[in-house]
DNA sequence: TCTAAACTTGACCATTTTAGTCAGGTATGT
DNA sequence: ACATACCTGACTAAAATGGTCAAGTTTAGA
């Protein structure tokens, strides 16, 4: 078990961009020196936070983007789920009629998988944006 | 973010096993008929199994596997992490003097990673095997 | 003793996912 | 007009996943 890059780029970003928009709409050129993603990566990464509404974007010269919300509002819950960042741990359809063994029950584990489920996405709606920026960046030792 | 199959099988088959044991030794061939895994791909896993311990084989005819400790006293962080399906949240060695981006600041998400990375060890350190044995298979619906 | 059941090991592989890159746009402030 | 920055889609190398296959070794029981 493990998160992707897509999902910790795009809580990073937002980070960032959360403590550099005050006045002028930042640029994904500034993150991506900032932050050290790949400014293509992050090109597609915006993309989806953007249909997701969670960013807003000024085209042209002197644009780049802006959070569409307080960052109080933004729960990693919402980033992470715009960028396909699911957390998945039954194999099963919940919906269908059958188990991920193909089976008419369900697996010996389904309950735990749908347990810890929740566990993590209790976690994940519990935290926003905001809490974040507390921590300013603490050196490492 | 996502539970790879190996770790799914390795509970499945551990609580399979935890259930007919009593007597026998179970052989692979049992749990790979009753659960629906491949016989070469369980082979694979209970290699790993042996090797930390969870489980002592017999050969030959007759043959087959039983747990080495009680249930109660097999938690999954142990099954787990005895598949190499490991919890890795943060992208950074922890032991490392660098953050994932290379500098010598953690990156803007470390701690909440680490934060989360605790979270879910907790709540597989609480769970044991015998926790999954009350449940037996229900139907789905 | 012979044999079949069962464990053991290691190599191999197809498919999918990941983490990007690249090439072309389009919009807009100055 | 032109530089800056967003926007889109196609493409891809490398790694992970989820296995299969082949060739054993060990031992119970007939
Ligand atoms: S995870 Fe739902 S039936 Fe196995
Ligand atoms: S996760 Fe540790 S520095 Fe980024």
């Amino acid at each position: 078990m493990k998160l992707t890059s897509k999902g910790r780029y795009a809580v990073m970003a937002l980070v960032d961009l959360a403590r550099f928009d005050t006045i002028n709409p930042v640029s994904l050129r500034d993150i991506s020196l900032r932050q050290g993603i790949s400014l293509d990566y992050l090109e597609q990464i915006f993309s989806k936070l953007k249909r997701n509404q969670i960013v807003k974007s000024t085209r042209g010269n002197q644009g780049g983007y802006v959070l569409s919300k307080k960052p109080n509002e933004i729960k990693l819950t919402n980033i992470l789920s715009a960028v396909d960042e699911k957390v998945k741990t039954v194999q099963c359809k919940k919906e269908s009629k059958k188990g991920c063994n193909g089976k008419a029950t369900k697996c010996v584990t389904h309950n735990l998988w749908d347990e810890l489920e929740t566990h993590i996405n209790t976690f994940f709606e519990k935290k926003s944006l905001q809490d974040l920026l507390k921590n300013k960046s603490e050196r490492v030792n």
